[in-house]
RNA sequence: GCCAGAGUGGCGUAAUGGCAGCCGCAGCAGACUCAAAAUCUGCCGCACGCGAGUGCGUGAGGGUUCGAGUCCCUCCUCUGGCACCA
């Protein structure tokens, strides 16, 4: 067997590993488990790309690596096919979703299957299977029991053109990705889930993690925990109190007007009540920021806009002054009360809508040794520097009354006091955290297990008849109405009960996030038709010790299955607090990309090659040198790798290990065909290595029991802690060092070392040495420290930090010796030479440094 | 603007505060070959030097230390995320 003929090699072994189910897990083992999770894919109609492998083969090789540590692995795959793309495919085509994603799911699994993962297949999901989405609208029932689900009006993108509503990465900009037509908020009837009410737990559960610093700060501003005080502002000329949510109460001396959203309560009670004087105004900017998008309305550098409400005004709590009420877009209705006190002299966003409306900007904090601060004068001070003051660490109150001297910090405090004292205010905490629009006006997703009643009653589909499916349908064009696809099946929208009422079915389906929320609980037990999951087996496999995927899934997805999986704890479904134990994100792998000297980037297909290097047209119509840089993959670049090439050309052993050797696993890292050459002739060397060189019986001498056993200790510390690119390293090292001669001792070890990282290769090996069964199970190789230890060791000698000389010395030579032999160093010796000698630094096993004079 | 991460040969990268550049790619030279491919061997940070060697060198500038790619401070650049959240 001197060829390495990979395709043949891993036909057979991919072929032999799922007719044995080699890697199928029992529920149960005496074993200590080991629970390893990848981000389950969205099957598209492009098939895999080599990013998706490269977290994938990390748990790979993780997970095989467990098994022969003797650990029980659960290692599941599954499908997150529930999505757009197959509905516009359908809405285009008239071909059924579930035809399209099976087509898509069946190439993804052959794909996957083509790197020889070690999956149980045996455990795969389906989030779009009925009998998985049976359970999905269970758990939207339990939370709707719970009283976490609720329907409310709120704003969606809604695109009048396309006569749709569309998701937030479906609108660019303010205009629809599809045909760039314009997209305006407009309130709808939805479905909720209040996530806030656990903002405070999946806040501090993040603690509890080991994950990425960076992904846990993430969610913790994406939670945005505030801790500050409603204040009551009562009006004149109404009846009206205006509560606002501030976090510096302490500046309350300094609030010299009000802002409330466009979209406040109160301004529509006042328009209609008649109070307002300028009312047509008012209206005008109303309907403006309507129609603008998020983006619009956060745009930076935006002069602030805004229109005063005339014929009412705030009256500060504080000191009873009569301030001006404003309504502008940069006060968002949905933080908060809709309403602040703005503070301009201390508040940047207040200061410009300020300088614009030449409103009075009071100093009610300054600097600790500034004169203002000493000179603390009862009256308010105009303030006149260029911008707000926001230094809250060492300001000082000032020209406010009883908290005039105070630090801020103290300020707030008494503040808080005063309010509640007075009952006109109270200290409260605010998450930016929104609760969870949970509906989709689509086909394609897990219908609301939900009845509305005409008797205005509603009522959820009985347990027993779960899983409530999807009705088929003639066409899956949007309504143009907003009314989602679901409306047309008007047999299956139709229910009667069985005393005659009547009732139409909730024509929202859910998101695509429903089905991935609870997904890796399904792995534990992906048969049971009486629960979600066997609640024996559940506390067997809790929580998650691994999961490896994409950063882009940083917080929504990471934050919804928190919050799911809380939700099922405390219902005493699941018997963890957190899902997810240990979370690490696969840097992208991005392709290459040519651009010319102005910048031009030139697509792959039009890139003329002469003597290897890549040429593109000027727009003059020149041949100009290009210059390589890494890029994203995309279609437009035609820079996307399939791994299906690279597997034909060089075979999935050396694809995977290429993915692993580019670089750590957290990295970005840029493509490099080249680079799968290198690994190829790599495994090629191993498999020669192995087979060709004569296996000798005999004792390994010191220096080969040295080499070896450095290389088992150095792959398994380094599979430890997930640097996989320094594990092949030394296995090359190795390789590049054994040379010629072997023992079956060295020959075995070396393939079992290798086995995880190119596993067709090292069954191949196994079985070449004499093996009847799968390595799979076979112990890990252990390592000898003994073999490790050195005699005679050689070490650097420094004079004055700088390199001058090495000199070999015993291992356990002690400080003394050590500079003994340094100083008999002839290259030593010459900077040494006519120095005085101020201080000898040996570190044992280390170095010698001098320090002369 | 705020938060996080990263800056090391031509390129991907490696280095418990102790010999910077392991391993791989590319390149150069040689062996084998009629020749090429494949394979094998050697060289391969920059400058000066025939050479031995010397000097410089981990984004920039400071600092701590006998000794800094590594620790501390300031700054620059890049990547990712968030961004009027009161």
């Amino acid at each position: 067997m001197s060829e390495y003929n990979f395709t043949a090699i891993e036909k057979k072994w991919q072929k032999f590993w799922l007719e044995n189910k080699t890697f199928k897990t029992p529920a149960k083992s005496g074993k200590p488990k080991f629970y390893c999770l990848d981000m389950f894919p969205y099957p598209s109609g492009a098939g895999l790309h080599v990013g998706h492998p490269e977290g994938y083969t990390a748990t790979d090789i993780l997970c095989r690596y467990k098994r022969m540590k003797g650990f029980n692995v659960l290692h599941p795959m599954g499908w997150d096919a529930f999505g757009l793309p197959a509905e516009q495919y359908a809405v285009e085509t008239g071909t059924h979703p579930a035809v399209t994603t099976k087509k898509n799911v069946d190439r993804f699994r052959e794909q996957i299957r083509s790197l020889g993962f070690s999956y149980d297949w045996d455990r795969e999901v389906n989030t779009t299977d009925p009998k998985y989405y049976k359970w999905t609208q269970w758990i939207f029932e339990q939370l709707y029991k719970k009283g976490l689900a609720y329907v409310a009006e709120v704003p969606v993108n809604w695109c009048p053109a396309l006569g749709t509503v569309l998701a937030n990465e479906e609108v660019i900009d303010g205009k629809s990705e599809r045909g760039n037509h314009p997209v305006i908020r407009k309130p709808m009837r939805q479905w909720m889930l209040k996530i806030t009410e656990y903002a405070e737990r999946l806040l501090a559960d993040l603690d509890t993690l080991d994950w990425p610093e960076g992904i846990k700060e993430m969610q913790r501003n994406w939670i945005g925990k505030s801790t500050g005080a409603l204040v009551d502002f009562k009006t004149t000329g109404t009846d009206d109190t205006i509560t606002v949510y501030t976090t510096r109460c302490d500046t309350l001396f300094g609030a010299t007007y009000m802002v409330l959203s466009p979209e406040h309560a109160l301004v529509a009670k006042w328009l209609a009540a008649g109070v307002v004087k300028n009312a047509d105004a008012v209206r005008e900017y109303q309907r403006k920021a309507a129609s603008k998008s998020d983006l619009e309305r956060t745009e930076l550098n935006k002069e602030k806009t805004g229109v005063r409400l005339e014929g009412v005004e705030g009256l500060n709590p504080v000191n009873g002054g009569n301030i001006p009420i404003f309504i502008s877009d940069y006060v968002l209705a949905s933080y908060g009360t809709g309403a602040i006190m703005a503070v301009p002299a201390h508040d940047e966003r207040d200061f410009d809508f300020a300088k614009v409306f030449n409103l009075p900007i009071v100093q009610v904090v300054a600097p600790a040794d500034s004169e203002a601060a000493k000179n603390a004068s009862p009256d308010p001070v105009p303030y006149s520097g260029e911008c707000a003051f926001t230094d809250i660490a060492s300001g000082v109150m000032v020209s406010s009354g009883f908290l005039t001297g105070l630090s801020v910090d103290d300020a707030r405090k008494a503040m808080i006091a005063w309010l509640e004292e007075k009952g006109v205010g109270k200290a409260k905490t605010q998450y930016k955290l929104r609760d969870w629009l949970f509906s989709r006006q689509r086909y394609w997703g897990e219908p609301f297990p939900v009845i509305n009643w005409e008797d205005g009653t509603r009522s959820l589909v009985e347990e027993e008849d779960l899983p409530l499916t999807l009705p088929e349908l003639d066409d899956y064009k949007p309504t143009g109405t907003g009314e989602p696809p679901l409306a047309k099946a008007e047999s299956w929208t139709n229910v009667v009960r069985a005393d005659g009422v009547r009732g139409v079915r909730e024509t929202n389906t859910m998101p695509q996030w429903a089905g991935s929320c609870w997904y890796y609980l399904r792995y534990i037990d992906p048969a049971n038709d009486k629960a979600f999951a066997d609640p024996e087996l559940l506390k067997e496999w809790l929580p998650v010790d691994l999961y490896v995927g994409g950063a882009e899934h940083a917080v929504l997805h990471l934050l919804y299955a928190r919050f799911w999986h809380k939700v099922l704890f405390d219902l005493g479904f699941v018997p963890t607090p957190e899902p997810f134990q240990r979370l690490v994100n696969q840097g992208m792998i991005l392709g290459l990309a040519y651009k010319t000297k102005r910048g031009v980037l030139v697509p792959m297909d039009q890139i003329e090659w002469r003597d290897g290097k890549p040429y593109g047209k000027e727009d003059g119509g020149e041949m100009e040198l290009l210059t390589e840089f890494p890029a994203k993959m995309s279609k437009s670049l035609k820079n996307v790798v399939n791994p299906d090439d690279v597997i034909r050309d060089y075979g999935a052993d050396s694809l995977r290990l290429y993915e692993m050797f580019m670089g750590p696993l957290q990295a970005v890292k840029p493509w490099s065909t080249k680079g799968v050459e290198g690994v190829h002739r790599f495994l090629r060397r191993a498999n020669k290595y192995v087979t060709e060189t004569p296996l000798e019986d005999r004792e390994l001498t010191k220096a080969e029991a040295k080499r070896l056993n450095a290389m088992v200790k150095k792959v398994g510390e380094d599979l430890e802690s997930m640097n996989f690119n320094t594990a092949i390293s030394a296995m090359m090292v190795y390789l590049n060092e054994a040379g010629a001669t072997t023992t079956r001792e060295a020959a075995e070890k070396f393939t079992l070392c290798l086995s995880p990282f190119a596993p067709h290769l090292g069954e191949e090996l196994w079985q070449f040495l004499g093996h009847a069964d799968t390595l799979a199970y076979e112990p890990w190789p252990a390592y000898d420290p003994k073999a490790l230890v050195e005699d005679e060791i050689e070490i650097p000698v420094q004079v004055l930090g700088k390199l001058r000389g090495r000199v070999k010395v015993a291992a356990a030579a002690t400080p003394a010796e050590m500079e003994t032999a340094a100083k008999a160093n002839a290259e030593v010796a010459k900077f040494l030479e006519g120095k005085t000698i101020v201080k000898v630094i040996a570190v044992p096993k280390r170095m010698v440094n001098f320090v002369v004079k």
